[in-house]
DNA sequence: GCAGTGATCATA
DNA sequence: ATGATCACTGCC
């Protein structure tokens, strides 16, 4: 099913399989694509520029490590549904979960449109603990595009993830990526 | 460089 | 019930 948006060419709606693989893959797979939300009659749209893989229960930066828990487990559901958290009494965290049932491994989408830092994303974006668990479809009130934007591999800058200094083989790992401005 | 902010989880 | 922690941000 495609969805013609004016001006543009046509958009896909991502399907649940594209989650189905590794989420470092995913990862770079989504750099690109575009991220929209639609509260109402309002819809934001945004293209995403910088995302970070979580990649298992064996990844000692994922939410994950410590087995399930009511804060972390849309992760061990199905791939293509939003896990979203709230953290340091002010922020909430987007993030899509990846591969297998049962399986915790997610994305953390930490930039898109002109908005840097995922809690301000998120802010703006109206996004917040109603999603978790929820599906990313537009009936959801939100979901992810492709509208037909290839990042090629020189584009993406790979590095270690934010804030996780704590996770010690895992900290360096470079499972951030970045979709380096065009020039 | 570091304070603010409060849910979450382990410990008891 | 208590305390440490935290995938951030904004101001010094």
């Amino acid at each position: 099913m495609k969805n013609h948006l004016p001006g543009t060419a046509a958009a896909q709606i991502l399907p649940a399989d594209f989650f189905q693989r590794p989420a470092a893959v995913v990862a770079r797979q989504l750099l690109g694509k575009w991220l929209v939300s639609r509260v109402g009659e309002v819809i934001i749209e945004a293209q995403i520029n910088e995302v970070e893989a979580y990649v298992g229960p064996h990844d000692l930066a994922c939410h994950a490590r410590v087995g399930k828990t009511p804060r972390n487990a849309a992760m061990f559901g199905p791939a293509g549904q939003w896990y979203v958290y709230f953290i340091y009494g002010m922020y909430w965290m987007l993030n899509i979960v990846t591969g297998p049932l049962d399986y915790p491994a997610a994305v953390l989408i930490r930039g898109a449109g002109g908005w840097n830092g995922p809690g301000k994303l998120t802010r703006a974006m109206n996004i917040d603990r109603r999603l978790d668990s929820q599906p990313a479809v537009p009936g959801a009130g939100l979901w992810l595009e492709d509208r037909g934007h290839r990042a090629r591999r020189g584009q993406i800058v790979a590095g270690p993830r934010v804030g996780i200094d704590y996770a010690g083989l895992w900290k360096d790992k470079p499972l951030r990526f970045v979709l380096r401005e065009r020039s």
